[in-house]
RNA sequence: GGGCGCAUAGCUCAGCUGGUUCAGAGCACCUGCCUUACAAGCAGGGGGUCGGAGGUUCGAAUCCUUCUGCGCCCA
């Protein structure tokens, strides 16, 4: 399932990441040979597009929104939407999004828009969708509901009053509040202390009098309250302070509503001169009334964040109003449980406790929101009821079912459309988006359609700070609507941070810009960045660098098919010698891929996709590149034997389709490249190359063997500043294991090749004049040529012997550990057989080492 | 206040079921090489005892407890 991304969206940071991984998962999914399908599409994102479209508006079009009707929005909503929504959807495709594009979907599509009516109107029937009281932002200005993003906080200089409110029936006690809001005290229900505050439990369960007025209230405990703040004790005022809300609903308080929409006293305060002010005015006259009275104690000065409107800037009232909500108390419980029992399976999986923690504190879900950009609610009401005091509501798919309802429930046959109102609201997003692995599928409209076949999905990508949001939402109405799981695997993606571990985001400024990044590295080089950093879960701290080594890779894998493609073949006889010895090289690799293979499955499995990327890197970059291209290299003007050549076509052309889940177009490119291929044959349809049968550990433990001989001659040639390409001589102390090590056909040839020796030959004595090295178990003497008398080298045995000292030392030490190791009775007898077998082998290898070590001592010596 | 996570090389991070594929990768650094695929490269090299303390175990970077320092989410 792909995330839709905003319609606004253009391609970011935390789409690339999101997009190459479903990217490569969807790609392997089809060289595994699965009917992989995956969907694209944009989400409305009613609150951002809509935001957007009214500033387009008002810039190019010299219109506010309030000056236009609600249609006339919408056509320019929509024309907005064509001209410059789904941008993303071709950015895309730059990076090498593989998506069924025919399929593209979006959440305001008419289809998509009638299931998200069709299962509002549900809902409703079931009795889980409800209209209820909700704190909102009000600006009293425009005299609209705010959204949370349309509020802008800041810090501004304040006043708190310290005001006393009397004991009921005594003159002097009382309790001392603080607040920032006097005007607002005539709304007080309750003041409400912590039940552990020593200086107030006494009064716990009493009446205090709230000043001016003297209506009685209680005292009651909460933990809510924050000891440490103002006096301690908190007047609670549901029908203004979200928190005193839900205190209030807790206590079962009253709610006591004195502040009108425009911002003034109303007649429910009980407090005449100040009803009909301004609420700020009445602040200032409530102040010298207190003082008078005697109330008020203090005034501090005191700095706090006030939240004005991004429109008005007009300080936000909390105000109570009526929306609607979605009862999430049966909908939580299936998907709480899917997670828990692995139906639905997190990776990584810790973020099931935070899920579970969420889930298990469910807030009912409120689903209409103040715009006009979304999927308006179906609901009417009776206009002879007045508005948001509607006692009749009429929820239907269209207004003529609204009205028919409206007939039977009044009676009255002669009530007609312009009698009913429909809701001015729309819903959340999210209350599309979360149906989307339905919708796309046309389950609501076809249930016996293609949704059998493709639900549930496989696999969501998306980002853990939308779990609740969208993830947790789309699980309930998989298991309400479908009766099943949504998909069976939730890999989430960490935040692409910068350097200095901030998210990156637009208003930050300091996100690269993606389409100059893949111009710079292109998207494979991208691609490659992202991912070898990119564990699930974890954060990425981005930086280009990233991208340069997967440029550099690129680079890499280019040049070894501009030299494969310059060899000459020969089918001549006198090469299948040549083939021969090169077999050993072939087979080896064969076994390393595999070997490979195995471990990119499992990673695959458990979606650890960058371990995945750097097993395949190193398998290329070291084994294929550096180790098993240089074995077979034909000698300068020469040709390579056909055998030979045809197997690395085959190896290489294999190396392309296991790494092209992460970097598709090199891949693909190369892939064309390596061999004529016919038409409609693409690397990305290939069989993923397969990892079963056994592996061959002892081919690649002998290789080891030989490239180590290899390294150590390198790093003697290093020490004695040696020409790299000048040719010398290696000898190997004959013994049975020596013997042994070489009798494979072609194991000479491939340490005498990349060593750059003229062979490696047993010998019963150290050649005189020769540095000496141990590797493995075995001694080697490296030394010029005869004819190289010009060389001029003096062998250090000093240094050479304190090189041999300090190795024996080392694996004395080793062998004395595993010895005491094996002699540890308690060890023997509870670690597993394959354990103790290993034991042994190091105790074996290890003795042999330092025997010969001590050997070569001595020679020196 | 409740919850989740992190601490391993100079930097960014891997390290799965506790056991030589356990201390690893990339970058950075040092040395030598423009070697007839690749200097965006090649060949070598140095560098960490796995945040502190305790415990479980024959055996701990890995499991448990605790402390310290960070980060995030909800309130």
């Amino acid at each position: 399932m792909i995330p839709p991304p905003n319609v606004t969206d253009v391609l970011h940071m935390g789409h690339m990441l999101n997009n190459t991984i479903q990217d490569i998962l969807i790609r392997k999914a089809r060289l595994d040979g699965k009917n992989a399908c995956w969907v694209p599409g944009t989400d409305h994102a009613s609150i951002a597009t809509e935001a957007k479209v009214v500033r387009w508006l008002r810039e190019e079009k010299k219109l506010r929104k309030a000056d236009l009707s609600r249609e006339q929005f919408m056509e320019y909503a929509y024309q907005w939407k064509d001209k410059y929504g789904g941008i993303i959807l071709q950015q895309l495709r730059r990076l090498g999004a593989s998506c069924d594009w025919e399929r593209t979907a979006f959440t305001m599509d008419p289809s998509y828009y009638n299931d998200v009516i069709r299962v509002f109107v549900d809902l409703y029937r079931k009795g889980k969708l409800y209209r209820g009281l909700r704190m909102v932002n009000w600006d009293p200005e425009a005299k609209t509901v705010l959204s949370n993003e349309e509020v802008l906080y800041n810090e501004e200089q304040s006043e708190l009053f310290h005001i006393k409110y009397l004991l009921e029936g005594s003159a002097t006690e009382g309790i001392v509040i603080a607040t920032q809001r006097p005007e607002t005290i005539f709304a007080d229900v309750a003041v409400a202390v912590h039940p552990k505050d020593p200086r107030y439990s006494h009064l716990v369960g009493k009446n205090v009098l709230i000043p001016l007025i003297d209506r009685p209230i209680p005292v009651i405990a909460d933990e809510y309250v924050d000891v440490e703040f103002g006096t301690g004790a908190l007047k609670i005022t549901p029908a203004h302070d979200p928190n005193d809300y839900e205190i209030g609903q807790r206590f079962n308080l009253p709610i006591i509503d004195t502040i009108d929409d425009d911002g003034r006293l109303n007649s429910q305060c009980a407090y005449a001169p100040i009803v009909g002010m301004d609420r700020f005015a009445a602040r200032k006259h409530v102040k010298p009334a207190l003082e008078a009275s005697g109330h008020l104690v203090k005034i501090e000065d005191y700095r706090t964040k006030i939240g004005r409107s991004e429109r008005t800037n007009s300080v936000v009232e909390p105000k109570l109003s009526l929306q609607w909500f979605v009862r999430m108390s049966e909908l939580g419980e299936p998907a709480l449980r899917a997670v828990l029992d692995r139906e639905v399976q997190f990776f990584p999986d810790h973020f099931q406790n935070l899920y579970r923690n969420w889930m298990e504190n469910l807030r009912d879900w409120c689903i209409s929101r103040q715009l006009w950009w979304g999927q308006r609610i179906p609901a009417w009401y009776l206009k002879s009821d007045g508005l948001y005091k509607e006692t009749h509501i009429f929820v239907a798919e269209t207004a003529e079912e609204a009205l028919e309802q409206a007939r039977e429930a009044t009676g009255n046959k002669q009530l007609s459309i312009n009698d009913l109102r429909q809701d001015e609201d729309v819903l959340d997003t999210w209350a599309s988006s979360w149906l989307w692995p339905i919708s796309v599928f046309d389950g609501f409209s076809q249930p016996d359609g293609e949704i059998k076949y493709y639900y549930p999905t496989s696999v969501l990508v998306t980002g853990w700070d939308i779990i609740f949001f969208w993830v947790a939402r789309m699980i309930m109405a998989g298991y309400e609507y479908m009766g099943q799981r949504p998909f069976q695997a939730v890999y989430f993606t960490g935040m692409v941070r910068d350097q200095k571990r901030r998210k990156m985001s637009k208003s930050l400024g300091n996100s690269p810009d993606a389409l100059k990044l893949l111009d710079d590295y292109g998207a494979d080089g991208v691609r490659y960045g992202l991912m070898s950093s990119a564990a699930a879960g974890g954060d990425i701290l981005f930086d280009d660098k990233l991208c340069e080594n997967g440029r550099n890779f690129c680079n890499k894998l280019w040049n070894a098919l501009r030299l494969v493609k310059g060899w000459q073949v020969s089918d001549s006889a006198e090469n299948t010698d040549e083939a021969r010895k090169n077999a050993l090289a072939v087979q080896w690799m064969r076994e390393k891929f595999k070997q490979t293979l195995g471990e990119v499955d499992a990673n695959f499995r458990s979606f650890r996709l960058s371990e995945a990327l750097l097993a395949l890197y190193g398998l290329i970059w070291d084994d294929f590149c550096s180790w098993y291209l240089e074995m077979i290299k034909p000698g300068f003007e020469k040709p390579i034997d056909r055998v030979t050549y045809e197997a690395t076509l085959d190896l290489y052309a294999d190396l392309m389709v296991a790494l092209h889940p992460f970097m598709p177009f090199i891949t693909e490119e190369i892939w064309h490249q390596l061999r004529e291929r016919a038409a409609g044959q693409d690397c990305m349809m290939q069989q993923y190359p397969k990892s079963n049968g056994i592996i061959e550990n002892e081919i690649i433990d002998r290789m080891n063997a030989y490239t180590n001989v290899v390294s150590a001659s390198r790093d003697i040639r290093n020490q004695y500043q040696i020409k790299p390409k000048e040719e010398w001589q290696l000898f190997v102390q004959n013994t049975d294991s020596a013997k042994k090590l070489y009798e494979i056909t072609g194991s000479g040839n491939i340490v005498a090749k990349l060593a750059h020796t003229s062979s490696v030959e047993l010998t019963d004595s150290a050649p005189p004049n020769s540095i000496q090295f141990v590797s493995g178990s075995e001694q080697y003497y490296f030394l010029p040529k005869p004819e190289n008398t010009t060389f001029d080298f003096a062998v250090d045995t000093a240094a050479e012997k304190e090189k041999i000292l300090k190795e024996l030392e080392y694996q004395r030490g080793f062998v004395k550990s595993v010895e005491a190791k094996l002699a540890n009775e308690r060890f023997v007898k509870s670690a597993p057989p394959h354990i103790i077998e290993n034991e042994r082998k190091k105790l074996s290898d290890g003795l042999a080492r330092i025997k010969t070590l001590e050997e070569s001592l001595e020679k020196i010596n």
